[in-house]
DNA sequence: ATGCAACAGTTAGCATGTTAACTATGAAGG
DNA sequence: CCTTCATAGTTAACATGCTAACTGTTGCAT
């Protein structure tokens, strides 16, 4: 278990290199790419699929609408909730971060072949498959 | 690594529950439980150990000195260095942590049976050994 | 319609992770 | 002896994660 932490931890390291270059952070980065590929979403829909709590990302998004890099604005429907929109210069700067990611996951994943990688990734299943406690509607 | 981000956040949402229960933090509880294994540590290999950086140890060491916790003391051959100390209040609180962790441990392996965890221990391995990239004198 | 529960966001407060800048001490060199 | 560099710790500033408390809306039941 420390060692699943260990991991994590380094490929955080690692994935500093992309982020850091354009001066965002992990969770700012993360989100902008969630958003880019949800383009309707509302906050609380962010929250959910990030794991953390309505006022981190209501103050993330905050943060990210003062840089220009993202859009909130009321719904017609329902002044409750706000649909977040990512703008031009935000997608241009979010803009490879998957394959950035990718190839991060890849350089931690170089010592196992591809037999390894699926039985890893058939135990990790069997390990989350148990977890997800908050209801996820 | 989506996977694997997401049993390490689970593990933690089930160890809060020991946690919170005595008014501590994560982090805290780590502090105090590697300090109780190596009592005449300072600073400096709290921070190492931990991976965090110095500035947050010392932060966080204050806190737990404020509450009576620990206590830092300089030494007399380097005025430098401060070697922390457990109280027997921080002790005791954190009494039971490594049992509590390894049963946390244990029911977020539940599913996996003595080879499953042997195969995923040795599948971990190989990716932690790549890494390591700080200087770990 | 009215009242109340549920929902979406926000603000405030605390603890943490990080970097940068600073103090103070120790060690090694000339 | 004095300069220089390395070490240990601190403070400050920013972004984050969390809970609690609050505002505003929406929807439903009476």
């Amino acid at each position: 278990m420390e060692l699943m932490r260990w991991v994590v931890w380094g490929q955080r390291r690692i994935a500093d290199d992309w982020i850091r270059e354009r001066g965002l952070t992990h969770e700012q980065s993360a989100v902008l790419a969630y958003l880019s590929k949800n383009p309707d979403a509302i906050q609380r829909d962010v929250a959910r699929a990030t794991r953390t709590s309505a006022p981190g990302i209501s103050r993330l998004l905050a943060g990210l609408e003062r840089r220009g890099l993202v859009e909130r604005r009321t719904q017609e429907g329902d002044t409750r909730s706000r649909r977040v929109h990512v703008t031009p210069a935000g997608s241009e700067l979010i803009q490879g971060f998957e394959e950035a990611m990718d190839r991060v996951e890849e350089s931690i994943l170089a010592p196992l072949g591809a037999e390894g990688r699926a039985l890893l990734h058939d135990l990790l299943e069997q390990l989350a498959s148990r977890i997800e406690p908050p209801s996820f509607p």
